[in-house]
RNA sequence: GGGGACGUGGCUCAGGGGGAGAGCGCUUGACUCACAUUCAAGAGGUCGGAGGUUCAAAUCCUCUCGUCCCCA
């Protein structure tokens, strides 16, 4: 045994950092942009620079950065581009409160200043985040990081804007939008969340004009009845036909409103007519337009009442709400109000409740887009993983309406619009010299900027280069994977596909892979509010980032949520340990006294060499099979399932068995040629399978695996990051062995199994008799220094024909070998016989229904070949075993 | 109103047309020279319910109950 400086246990912290640099400093992440080798891209859904990253980032960039692993293992020229959002909205929020809580108005702070001061806290968060994205590991070429607002970006954005322009897809009038008085700005239908919330719902009585009775319409929202214009019955209700183009007193302001017949009015809602207030909501906007009514604005920008809402002039929505209500009630006004529980638009940023009002806006015309977006999906140009999510992304994008991309706010794209004083509007790339019309040179560039996700629209492609024809460009797109999670399949994957299409004429990815959220120990979204959240640099901190990245993906299947529970990182870091102190026994038993690295022998499997004992080739085979299943997981983009089989590779196979069997050479105090030899050809073995486990871990667990792998003897590669994939290897395929070795687990397992029923200390040999056939005989036999060794089982005696004891405990496994471990005086015959004839009953249900499956012509006529001969097997393994088990009892009795 | 997901051992979840899997927890024993962040042995489930398709259903289909999500 030789020294090794490995520590017992496995720390983290001190390899993650260094192996981190040693890779950054090797360049192993930069794309090599090589004509001749099929690229693999993924760009990078960029982080908003508003804060710092959440669970959610970490599991989307643990899968990013699993795929750019494998792949670049594989021999493609692979990119990962990073980069960041400006986040319009949500940064700018971040900000205004960051100066308020110092005091500083950013209204009064202005334009400029205010700008300066976001690009502060852009420097300062954005540095924050690659930190935390090196400590996560991600292997992304850090040289060709992006910014949505750098230089380059915002040419795109300038490009895509005026172009759209010019095609007649982007144009700007006033339409109902969704204001936020908050953030004082317009927000796109997407970026309003409905929830349902407990409300009152009131019925007013108007009164006919004629003084002939009144009519009664419910509202949740009174205070708009200062912006009423008509009411609105179904042209069908009997109840009110007769009131069609009459008038009613609109009550508190005394106007005359018509009473307007429209399909929109379900008879069943409430009384069956409608209040109209075209001015501040969509639906009434509707009927409005279809009856040529009036449009009054009563709410303006900071939700206060207007001009319009006469003696309610200034005050807020809802105050006005209130003192509409008890004035309507002093007129003797309200019919009745009800608790109601209904949907509620909030703005998603700052939650404050929505107002539907009717301003001046910049909208994309969203069908001639969303079109060649679902044709390409639907031809299958883009696959989503798992593929449910087509449907919905179908869904939203057939029921698409025009997007309001203006925002009134400071941070973000200017729109690149300028107003002559002529009147003139110049779109243009840059700022206009001259005005067309009147040849005038003072404009006003409109003050607006763009919806942060009209920049996100073109990441794929602007970050490569785009608008200029760019090598990268040509190499690198279309990209191949998106990874994103499902809640951002709207704001930015079918924007992205709208953009890509019209731009590049290509989609900009082949695969959407969807990931769930990660939730609570409860199922609880994470949340600021519910302070529920889990940084995961404090998970990166204790247990080390490869622990949370494996958490992260054996947790999650594709699309479903995921709870992060405490039990699975520290079963996650088990395994670290596990991997690190399988590492370190093959390192400690490589070389004898004096011996150097030199001395290994390389295990080359396409030469198998002479002298491999049946466990060999069983681990081989093993490893073989490991490294088949992993990829073909891999290519179906199911990692967490990848992740698990690897565990189980080397936890049970390479460790419980392997490792165990491999000490009999490594230990041996023989030292002959014959003992050297194994013990080489063990080593050499060893070495072998830690290499290769240390590759398929390496996508999943870079950290660990790249720090074991550079300790192996003989590397042929500098660094385990671009090291080769491993592949299938025909030549070690020993199906044979395989099934050999099963059988020989089985018969350790059942000695230990008897041990244990009565209690036999581990390390306490006893005489164990094995009666197998020939062939079973023969293999337990080459193997009896294992059996001994795992089972304490000496002398072990194994024999077609020998003597059964009496006094014994038994178990019969597959092919009817019996075996028997015999303790004078201990055994309680009748217990035994209990337990055995509990088997025996056990077994006859299993052989009653594999009689009755045979039995069945049917079964015997469709099922395949091969499964009605595994059934014709099974009958016979269990036959035998029912045999020797009647025997056994007769025997004891 | 439309669309979708989930319901599998005590807990959390994989899997998915030919005899149910994991981790944690539980029981028993062991500090054995890589690892007690470990090892060995074990208990524990008619895969939500009812129909159907099939030679065969936990797996596919329909209905139903329960939980949740998205869209209007």
């Amino acid at each position: 045994m030789s020294e090794t400086t490995l520590p017992p246990v496995y720390d983290p912290a001190g390899v993650e950092e260094k192996r981190y640099q040693f890779w950054l400093q090797g360049e192993y992440f930069k794309a090599a942009n090589d004509p001749g080798r099929i690229p693999f891209t993924i760009v990078i859904p960029p982080p908003n620079v508003t804060g710092s990253l959440h669970m959610g980032h970490a599991l989307n960039n643990t899968v990013q950065d699993i795929l750019i692993r494998w792949r670049r293992m594989q021999g493609y020229d692979v990119l990962w581009l990073p980069g960041s959002d400006h986040a319009g909205i949500a940064t700018q929020n971040v900000v205004e409160k960051h100066l308020a809580e110092e005091g500083i108005d950013s209204r009064e702070l202005g334009r400029e200043k205010f700008q300066e001061k976001v690009w502060e806290w852009k420097e300062k968060y954005h540095s924050r985040i690659v930190s935390q994205l090196y400590r996560l590991g991600v292997s992304c070429d850090w040289s060709r990081e992006r910014f949505t607002m750098d230089e380059g970006c915002s040419r795109a954005v300038r490009k895509v804007f005026v172009d759209l322009y010019r095609h007649g897809l982007i144009y700007r009038g006033d339409y109902m939008i969704n204001w936020c008085p908050r953030c004082h700005t317009a927000l796109s239908d997407i970026e309003v969340e409905h929830e349902n919330e407990s409300s009152k719902i009131t019925h007013i009585r108007y009164p006919l004009a004629d003084g002939s009775g009144h009519i009664i319409v419910a509202t949740t929202r009174p205070e708009t009845m200062l912006g009423d214009t008509a009411i609105a019955v179904n042209p069908d209700d009997e109840r009110y036909r007769d009131l069609v183009g009459r008038k009613v007193i609109l009550p508190l302001l005394n106007r005359e409103l018509p009473i307007v017949a429209d399909d929109y009015v379900d008879p069943e809602f409430g009384s069956g007519a409608v209040k109209v207030t075209p001015g501040h909501d969509p639906n009434d906007l509707a009927i409005g337009q279809r009856h040529g009514l009036e449009v009054i604005k009563i709410i303006d920008e900071d939700a206060r009442m207007t001009e319009a809402a006469g003696p309610y002039k200034g005050l807020d929505r809802f105050e006005c709400r209130r003192l509409v209500v008890t004035n309507l009630e002093k007129l003797g006004l309200i019919e009745k109000i009800e608790d109601y529980e209904h949907a509620l638009g909030r703005c998603q940023r700052c939650h404050t409740i929505v107002e539907p009002l009717i301003s001046r806006q910049w909208f994309a015309r969203m069908k001639p887009l969303a079109e060649p977006a679902l044709e390409a999906v639907n031809a299958g140009k883009t696959v989503f993983i798992p593929s449910r999510f087509k449907r919905i992304y179908q869904n939203w994008v057939e029921n698409i309406r025009d997007w309001c991309i203006s925002r009134q706010l400071w941070w973000g794209h200017r729109i690149p619009a300028w107003y002559c004083s002529c009147g003139e509007i110049i779109v243009d790339y840059e700022e206009p010299q001259r005005c067309p019309s009147c040849g005038g040179s003072s404009f006003e560039q409109d003050p607006d900027v763009l919806d942060t996700w009209f920049s996100s629209g073109l990441w794929p492609f602007s970050t490569l280069g785009w608008p200029d024809r760019t090598t990268d460009l040509d190499h690198f797109f279309p990209t191949s994977v998106l990874v994103t999670a499902y809640d951002i399949i709207f704001f930015w994957v079918a924007r992205m596909m709208f953009m890509s299409l019209e731009f590049m004429k290509e989609v900009p990815f082949h695969t959407v892979y969807i990931t769930g959220l990660v939730r609570d120990a409860q199922g609880r979204k994470m949340s600021k509010s519910l302070g529920n959240g889990i940084d995961p640099l404090e998970i990166i901190e204790e247990y080390g980032a490869d622990t949370l990245r494996f958490t992260l993906v054996t947790g999650q299947a594709p699309g479903n949520d995921q709870r992060f529970r405490q039990d699975s990182v520290e079963a996650a870091r088990n395994f670290a340990n596990k991997i690190w102190n399988a590492s370190r026994f093959v390192l400690m038993n490589l070389f004898d006294e004096g011996e150097s690295g030199s001395s290994i022998q390389l295990f080359d499997p396409a030469i198998p060499p002479e002298g491999l004992k049946r466990a060999d080739r069983w681990i081989l085979h093993s490893y073989n099979k490991t490294v088949q299943r992993v990829n073909e997981l891999l290519e179906n983009y199911e990692l967490g399932e990848a992740a698990r089989l690897i565990y189980d590779y080397l936890w049970n196979d390479f460790c419980d068995w392997y490792v165990e069997l491999s000490k009999h050479y490594l230990y041996s105090k023989k030292d002959d040629r014959e003992a050297q030899d194994d013990r080489k050809l063990t080593r050499s073995l060893l070495v072998y399978l830690l290499d290769g486990v240390m590759r398929l871990l390496h996508p999943f667990m870079p950290f660990i695996s790249e720090e074991i792998w550079q300790q192996l003897p003989d590397r042929r590669e500098e660094a385990l990051v671009v090291g080769a994939w491993p592949e299938v290897s025909s030549e070690i395929y020993f199906p044979q062995d395989n099934e050999e070795m099963e059988l020989f687990q089985e018969l350790v397992r059942a000695i230990r199994n008897l041990r244990s029923q009565v209690q036999i200390p581990p390390g306490l040999k006893t005489r164990v008799i094995v009666r197998a056939s020939d062939r079973a005989a023969a293999c337990f036999r080459e193997e009896s220094h294992h059996i001994n060794r795992l089972a304490f089982a000496d002398p072990l005696v194994i024999d077609a024909d020998a003597a059964k004891p009496k006094q014994a405990l038994t178990e019969i496994i597959g092919e009817g070998i019996e075996v028997y471990l015999p303790l004078e005086g201990i055994v309680d015959l009748e217990a035994e016989k209990a337990r055995l004839k509990k088997e025996l009953e056990q077994l006859q249900k299993e052989i009653e229904r594999t009689e009755k499956k045979l039995n069945n012509p049917h079964f015997i006529k469709k099922a395949p070949p091969q499964v009605v001969q595994k059934e014709k097997d099974r009958r016979g393994e269990q036959k035998t075993r029912l045999l020797k088990l009647q025997q056994r009892l007769q025997e004891l009795s």
